[in-house]
DNA sequence: TGACGTCAAGATCCG
DNA sequence: CGGATCTTGACGTCA
């Protein structure tokens, strides 16, 4: 079993991609951007690595406007040898990598240019994966499309549509319940005419249920027969509603809770999950310690350097007890772990820790910066005392200065992170 | 015609 | 002029 996550790193800005519009997109633009993003790309995966995460969808944006005619770089020779090397990462540290075209990639529309574009795109998505020489099991995940006021035509015109693609495409593709037209019953209707695997997405399926009444194992159980061994372990999507959000809104962050529960009651030996949720990475690595059997106290003592102040900024009482409970070295307390730290977040930050956490981490600079860096500082904290600027002024001012002071413990932590 | 979702690019404003 | 903040882009469907 593998956990995973979405395309971004979050906590992280040296690790996002560039793009570019439409208008600006020439060819060199378009070959030094891709460049630029398929080494960033290398470094996620090494950051993948690094906090055993092997599971990643790497972003449809990794090469702008690969799939529209008019633009004309090719990026398939151009990039070989990075795509090659990409792979090679991937599969030496059995990184399961996936791809998953957006809402606006309709196969089954009645307007053909449409789907002359949709098929464009798929094999956009096909040759990236294919030309860093993954497995059949690295997937591109696609919805059905629109309904058009007949959904059995719209059904059947998918169908038709599918059987015209090219091999390869067909290799990756596997199709996914949606959150407003086509539930999990529709979906493995159709994968069952085109012997295709099925990607269970089980927060759409909460939003979007089929009339047929069975239980979420029942409905998980159909799913795993429709994957052969050559498509790998089942696929699933994971998220939670974001509380006071809109129906079928993803959550900031995975209660671990939540989680768990689900988790025991779908015994997931045989699954991978894709977590879909804002915090991306953060969740995924949460996820991932709270369902190590063997955990060691070291990868929560790096969570905490990595969060302890944030939870400064929001609860000083909570950030004692954290500490307090990661005195035990022999212990693992994954779940009471995250938590405290999970209620800390929630916890409304309080103005006078706020400025506490600033200090705290002004001290990694006060006694390596110049007196006009000093007095600039102090200036803010004046400042915002008086209520004349917020917090996110100082926060960027601190940040500045680890450019110039390199301090990789803060660097690293998430104090400069919205979370 | 605009909302939907997404987030960096691009544009504009500010001191 | 640099930095902060607001607006646009790119896609297809549906009300």
């Amino acid at each position: 079993m593998s956990i995973g996550y979405a395309c971004i790193v979050a906590g992280n800005q040296e690790l996002s991609l560039k793009s570019c519009t439409l208008k600006n997109a020439t060819p060199d633009k378009l070959e030094e951007i891709t460049a630029y993003n398929l080494d960033i790309l290398e470094k996620i995966l090494e950051y993948n690595i690094r906090n055993r995460i092997q599971l990643f969808r790497i972003s449809s944006d990794i090469v702008p406007f690969a799939s529209k005619k008019e633009v004309i770089f090719p990026w398939q020779d151009l990039m070989k040898e990075k795509l090659e090397r990409i792979g090679e990462k991937a599969k030496e540290n059995q990184i399961r990598l996936s791809m998953h075209p957006g809402q606006y990639t309709v196969l089954n529309s009645p307007d053909p240019d449409v789907v002359e574009r949709a098929v464009l795109d798929l094999v956009y998505h096909t040759e990236f994966l294919d030309l860093c020489h993954m497995k059949s099991d690295c997937k591109i995940i696609l919805h059905i499309g629109g309904a058009y006021g007949d959904k059995i035509t719209a059904k059947e015109r998918f169908i038709k549509n599918y059987k015209l693609l090219p091999q390869n495409v067909k290799n990756r593709l596997v199709i996914e319940n949606d959150d407003k037209i086509y539930h999990i019953q529709d979906v493995l209707e159709i994968a069952d005419q085109l012997g295709i695997p099925v990607i269970f997405d089980v927060f759409h399926h909460e939003v979007n249920p089929p009339k047929e009444n069975k239980i979420v194992l029942e409905w998980l159980s159909l799913v795993k027969k429709t994957w052969q061994k050559k498509d790998g372990i089942p696929k699933i999507h994971y998220s939670q509603q974001l509380l006071h959000g809109k129906p079928g809104a993803h959550s900031e962050t995975i209660s671990l809770s939540d989680f768990m529960d689900f988790f025991y009651k779908i015994q997931p030996n045989d699954v991978d999950i894709m977590l879909e949720v804002k915090d991306k990475n953060l969740s995924a690595v949460k996820c991932i310690l709270a369902t190590d059997k063997k955990g060691n106290i070291k990868s929560l003592e790096n969570e905490w350097s990595l969060y302890k102040y944030n939870v400064l900024e929001h609860s000083h009482s909570i950030y004692l007890e954290i500490r307090s409970l990661l005195k035990d070295k022999s212990g693992y307390p994954v779940i009471q772990f995250y938590k405290l730290l999970e209620c800390a977040m929630q916890t409304p930050v309080d103005i006078g820790q706020q400025r506490n956490a600033l200090q705290h981490v002004w001290g990694y600079f006060k006694d390596q910066v110049t007196e006009q860096e000093k007095k600039k500082f102090m200036t803010m904290l004046e400042e915002y005392d008086q209520h004349k600027n917020d917090v996110a002024k100082s926060k960027r001012y601190l940040f500045r200065l680890l450019e110039k002071y390199p301090e990789p413990y803060l660097k690293n932590s998430y104090f400069f992170t919205e979370l």
